[in-house]
RNA sequence: GUGCCUGUAGCUCAGUGGAUAGAGCGUUGGACUCCGGAUCCAAAGGUCGCGGGUUCGACUCCCGCCAGGCACGCCA
């Protein structure tokens, strides 16, 4: 709604520079695209533009006489714009019709479950992978701020318009498999007090689940393997460690509301000869070279700082290998746009894949890469020490057993993604009171318990699409039609910058608004024009909110 | 040493080049016998790390410092 009203201003705008600029003999080329923006001060309207201060540098006059001039042609619709004037050094203030913003009320009832969907999307394409950790134990906090973060901007752009896709990359091949599968054997023949057939690797994995494991192969084959080489075992322990493992992730994944689409297996691209394939392809194009026995691939023609190596001089494939083989699928798959979530540790890794995206002939910016900054947790304010070596660390499920699955989404998305964390284990439960999680939540149950109060009192309520609204006039009530009325504009916010945290910060205001508004004035008690009026704004209210926490995966309760 | 991220109220953090920089927590003082007090109202609290530059206008863009984090491998 607001949207529609801003582009009915752009439009205006434009027309009355191109007329202005054409009365001047200005360059039409050099004009300005014009923007508007909201400002803080309620007193400067409801949008605002600096056009006249942008004339006035490109083509050298007095703002504010300009400013003057696009007025006197601004052509507007009188019931959506009620007035502007020129103010401060030249700009030129708009103040919406009160009537526009009771339109949002009335749209919102009436698309419901899709109120706030936009079309920025244009249907096209996008990709999400995330979390994608290696399947060697259980996931830890950092990749559940990752699976937050992934999952919201998923839905969000969905709900912007494009066909999304959530995908998890699993690092089932390589090293690290091996490491994880001596690992687990290790302990098996602990287990039978013959740990010195088969020794612990010395960068093995220490974690009590592996322990777990073992005790489990134990059950099911006896003491089976403890007569096999050590070879020809290898592969038994190395697979059953990485199914139950990956079994447990996504079982912690659900539990945290987070379903994926597609799981992909970094084994399945070699198993298929696609790692060959695409270094083949890059051979062909002349993107590598051989030197000192290994395959080099020339990422530094493509801006990365210098060249890697994607064929080892014993002859295996690089990560970086597969990961091209890998984005190469993707791109295969036919993803307008492609989202990598990593951790920050990995972002000297950012130029060398941006460089592959371009040998496989795509712009570097249908790549995009997200990075998620380390969480670190705290106790009582006290750090906790975490290692996933030694196995000492606060696993993801731990933490949403602790504090619960809305608070540690919430938490996790309510700061910018490329900023640290602090999370306070502690301070999230002893302060569930305050915790801002609650604050919206509590805002939706008042209004779903509003409703059954009016029902228990025998308070019949029309069908509030049909409403007047016309008795809404407080300012608490209109501010929350503002608020309201920003919906759409904040979610498109959240579409372009892929920025999930704007979602929890929008809510928190909405509720905030409604809180003032349900405190100040009565609702059921009201004469029944007011009433009604007051319970068509709230339903609104809460369908807004019930839809941007389903976004961010946080539940809307009915009561608490 | 090089690169990336961060530096905003006591603490944790928001802030699409715009007008008087915001919120939560914490602190202090208040709120209807009535729809949920997990709420509301108010107050106190700031050299936006420091210094230059670009601009009509900078927390925002550029350069240089300072501090913290991370990465710099034929590991993943």
């Amino acid at each position: 709604m607001e949207e529609r009203i801003k582009g009915l201003i752009l439009n205006a705008l434009k027309e009355a520079m191109r007329s202005l600029a054409e009365e001047e003999g200005w360059n039409l080329s050099l004009l300005p695209e014009p923007e508007l923006e909201k400002p803080r001060n309620p007193e400067f309207g409801d949008w605002a533009t600096n056009v006249a201060m942008r004339l006035a540098s490109i083509f050298s006059g007095n703002p504010r006489a300009i400013a003057q001039r696009i007025v006197e042609k601004l052509a507007l619709p009188k019931d959506a714009v009620r007035s502007f004037e020129i103010a401060g050094p030249g700009f030129i203030n708009f103040h919406f019709n009160f009537d526009l913003f009771k339109e949002v009320v009335r749209e919102a009832l009436r698309k419901d479950k899709d109120f706030g969907r936009l079309n920025i999307g244009e249907g096209k394409k996008v990709q999400v992978e995330f979390v994608s950790a290696n399947p060697t134990g259980p996931l830890h906090v950092g990749h559940g701020r990752g699976a937050a973060v992934g999952d919201s901007l998923a839905s969000i752009l969905e709900f912007g318009g494009y066909e999304v896709e959530r995908e998890y990359y699993i690092n089932d091949a390589g090293l690290q498999m091996d490491i994880l599968g001596r690992s687990v054997r290790a302990r098996y023949f602990e287990l039978f007090g013959r740990g010195e057939e088969a020794p612990f690797p010395e960068d093995g994995y220490r974690g009590d689940y592996i322990y777990d494991l073992a005790r489990e192969i134990k059950e099911r084959d006896g003491d089976k393997w403890l007569g096999v080489p050590l070879e020809e075992s290898l592969p038994y322990f190395r697979s059953y460690a990485c199914e139950r493992i990956l079994e447990g992730i996504k079982k912690d994944l659900e539990d945290f509301g987070v379903r994926f689409d597609v799981w992909f297996s970094e084994r399945s691209l070699y198993e298929k000869g696609e790692v060959q394939r695409t270094i083949d392809f890059l051979k062909a194009r002349g993107y590598v070279y051989e030197k000192d026995g290994a395959l080099w691939f020339k990422s530094s023609a493509f801006g990365d700082e210098k060249d890697r190596v994607v064929v080892r001089s014993n002859g295996l494939p690089t990560y970086l290998a597969s990961d091209i083989a890998y984005h190469k699928n993707k791109y295969e798959r036919g993803f307008d746009i492609v989202i990598d979530i990593w951790g920050a540790d990995h972002h000297g890794y950012i130029p060398r894949m941006k460089a592959a995206v371009q040998a496989l002939g795509k712009s570097p910016d249908s790549l995009q890469i997200l990075l998620i900054q380390f969480v670190t947790l705290l106790r009582a304010g006290k750090p906790i020490s975490m290692s996933t070596r030694a196995g000492e660390f606060i696993t993801l499920a731990e933490v949403v057993k602790e504090v619960g699955k809305d608070a540690a989404r919430y938490m996790f998305l309510t700061r910018k993604c490329d900023s640290h964390l602090e999370f306070d284990l502690e301070l999230a439960k002893k302060q569930t009171e305050e915790n801002p999680v609650y604050y919206v939540q509590y805002a939706h149950a008042r209004i779903c318990s509003l409703f059954e109060q009016a029902k228990e009192r025998g308070i019949s309520i029309p069908d509030l699409r049909e409403v007047s609204l016309d008795p809404l006039k407080e300012v608490e009530e209109i501010e929350l039609l503002k608020v309201l009325s920003e919906a759409e504009g904040e979610l498109a916010i959240a579409v372009r910058e892929f920025a999930p945290h704007r979602i929890p910060y929008y809510l928190h205001r909405l509720a905030g608004a409604f809180h003032s508004f349900y405190n100040r004035h009565p609702i059921l008690t009201a004469p029944a024009n007011v009433r009604n009026a007051r319970l068509a704004l709230s339903k609104a209210v809460g369908i807004v909110i019930r839809n941007f926490l389903s976004l961010i995966g946080v539940s809307a309760p009915e009561r608490m």
